[in-house]
DNA sequence: TGTCTATGATTGATCGGCTG
DNA sequence: ACAGCCGATCAATCATAGAC
């Protein structure tokens, strides 16, 4: 009953999910800056960009993705850490990884 | 608040991959308690009658505090479950005034039996929000008052 | 077609930094 | 010294989209 108020005023609660490749752009930048996945503003912002997204969306992503990676450690996090790492990787070049923080280092 | 130099110091060589930095290990303080709170049920003062005055910020967080009968509380974390009535109000100064005065937080604390902290806060989250809406282009003009 | 999980958003409260 | 504010983040939860 009272329920139903709730979707008069948390209306905004229709979520989308984002695209596979903005999903794929998140993640990447995630995975392949691991030791701080922490974007500045200027990369939120960018991000936001190529993502088609807001920068409070991928303010909320980044915060959802470290708490809920925390809530793991060593799941599927391991395996996606692979995937991105090598993605990263075979792009080289062109996303991020630019020298800002250093680098996820390579061990 | 953690993260300084980067890529310094796993806690482990760990071999394969995953790391642990310390950004995975932080952990925020204990919520407070949060008001000693008495444990008397009220009982049949659930709410005047009915729906008495649904309020217009009608918020429903399903089961948790929809019924609230503790008017006040939370469950066991130190994460307060505010009422309706309470955001009613905090909502409705906070139209007048952005800003609190420290007579004004008192009265408002006290009325809606609440923390001055925890009103200093709820301004501070509601300004930032504020903000944050007007950045993303919705709501309306900024409408500060220009002093000259 | 329902149930369960993944995920985006919301929000009370914390952390560190800055300021009057 | 110090309290309040800002900006960012945390952590728990809500509510729904999507997988099955």
């Amino acid at each position: 009953v009272m329920i139903l108020r709730s979707r008069f005023l948390d209306a905004r609660r229709k979520r989308r999910n984002f695209s596979k490749q903005a999903s794929e752009i998140l993640n990447e930048y995630f995975y392949s800056h691991l030791s701080n996945p922490y974007p500045s503003e200027e990369a939120k912002e960018e991000l936001a960009r190529k993502c088609g997204i807001t920068v409070s969306q991928v303010s909320n992503w980044f915060g959802n993705k470290r708490i809920r990676y925390k809530k793991n450690i060593g799941k599927a996090q391991e395996e996606a850490n692979l995937y991105a790492a090598k993605k990263a990787a075979a792009a080289g070049a062109s996303p991020y990884s630019m020298g800002a923080a250093s680098g996820t280092a390579t061990p | 608040a953690h993260s300084h130099i980067p890529g310094t110091h796993q806690q482990h060589p760990s071999h394969a991959a995953v790391p642990t930095y310390k950004w995975m290990q932080v952990k925020r303080n204990v919520p407070k308690p949060t008001a000693p709170k008495l444990m008397i049920p009220p009982a049949e003062f659930v709410n005047q009658g009915g729906i008495g005055s649904p309020q217009e910020g009608m918020r429903t967080p399903t089961g948790s505090q929809m019924l609230a009968n503790p008017l006040l509380n939370l469950n066991n974390t130190g994460r307060t479950n505010f009422t309706n009535k309470q955001l009613t109000e905090l909502e409705k100064e906070f139209h007048f005034n952005k800003y609190l005065t420290r007579a004004r937080r008192i009265e408002i604390a006290s009325a809606l039996q609440l923390n001055e902290t925890q009103v200093k806060i709820w301004f501070q989250n509601r300004r930032m929000k504020q903000k944050k809406r007007i950045k993303e282009g919705l709501i309306i003009a900024p409408e500060v008052t220009p002093s000259p």
